[in-house]
DNA sequence: CGCGTAATTGAAAAGTATCAACACTGGTGG
DNA sequence: CCACCAGTGTTGATACTTTTCAATTACGCG
């Protein structure tokens, strides 16, 4: 639900001086939205710090989220390949530390550094392969098990993501959550 | 909803002698399996004439159809990345004729050949930019909606696929795909 | 303290699944 | 040539799940 990759950041970090450069870094606080659905943008994202929701909104106001993005999840990288405006949003949960990438050094580390290349492949491949299962469950299993299955990977959610949030991740109505919570006598942990 | 990726097939047909050995040609009837969902493989497959189901069974007996693949696309490239064992089934429809590559020979020219390299890095991409919009629309609208949409971009599809697969890929009962097409007036179009 | 955002809850309406019976089709063997 | 069978498709009635709507409460922050 909250991915991360620590590869990337390790290899962001060990890079030498001047291709570290490509590397901008900025930061951001709750709530702001770092990329915007529809729009062309010339960078790729990469989360440092924080939580951010990568999430699809349709005309008809419906939230949809992908994931839940931490240290070192990248973002804006398939426009790099397809040359269309961005699929999908990327707003702020917590405070947001961001380095960002433009697309022609993004392109340029892709073809001259291997063990680049290896890391987006491969960050592809885990975004991918963790896509399948999760819609297949989500869509064969009752509301119910898929709240307790999240609960159970990720006991603490309730502290870190609103639960409307929750919600359109699931793909369900905040009430709906809210009866399940009950039902499966989920509470918020006590945080000290 | 049945995915082709012509590019491949042409890379392909296109390579040298010796590299086109890499691909070895079989081919199936409708209903084989063609590959296992939790096992392990050494090869890569490739479509080139017919059309399979990706499929993500779960012990239930839920079926969950991923996608429909036709000319050029490839499965079972994940697993060469993530070195675990295959996490959907692919099964044929139609009579299918495939190529299918080792994951060395796979390796090999994705290091050697940057067309190649290319050509798996956009397809990934392209997998991953359809899955998101497909299931947040899935999610948000009713089962009409989804129906009316699929049947907008392919009409002909009841005379392809069968009524299950096609509930199976929407995630409903055959009982309620078959009551919205009547709702719909939608009729499978003569054949001729 | 007051305001806006987030969370809670009940009742009614809408959407979907489940179950079970039946129809159609093409192929096979007597 | 017909009877049978398996696979596929069709349909109605009912039960269940989930959403919608609306009213209310809790919380954090200036």
């Amino acid at each position: 639900m909250i991915r991360k990759n620590i590869d990337l950041l390790n290899f962001i970090s060990n890079l030498k001086e001047e291709e570290h450069l490509y590397f901008i870094e900025e930061n951001c606080t709750s709530k702001t939205i770092i990329a915007q659905q529809d729009t062309r943008t010339k960078w790729v994202y990469i989360i440092k710090q924080g939580i951010a929701k990568c999430s699809l909104n349709d005309d008809n106001g419906n939230e949809f989220i992908q994931e839940f993005f931490s240290e070192g999840m990248k973002f804006g990288e398939l426009e790099v390949f397809n040359n269309k405006a961005i699929y999908c949003a990327m707003i702020a949960i917590t405070n947001v530390v961001y380095y960002k990438i433009s697309h022609e050094n993004f392109t340029a580390l892709l073809n001259s550094n291997k063990t680049f290349n290896t890391i987006v492949l491969k960050s592809l491949v885990t975004k991918l392969s963790e896509k399948g299962p999760r819609f297949a469950f989500q869509q064969n299993r009752t509301i119910k098990d898929n709240i307790f299955k999240l609960f159970q990977e990720f006991p603490t959610v309730l502290n870190i993501i609103p639960k409307q949030d929750i919600a359109n991740y699931l793909g369900i109505t905040l009430r709906s959550l809210n009866r399940s919570l009950n039902d499966l006598q989920i509470v918020k942990p006590e945080t000290e």
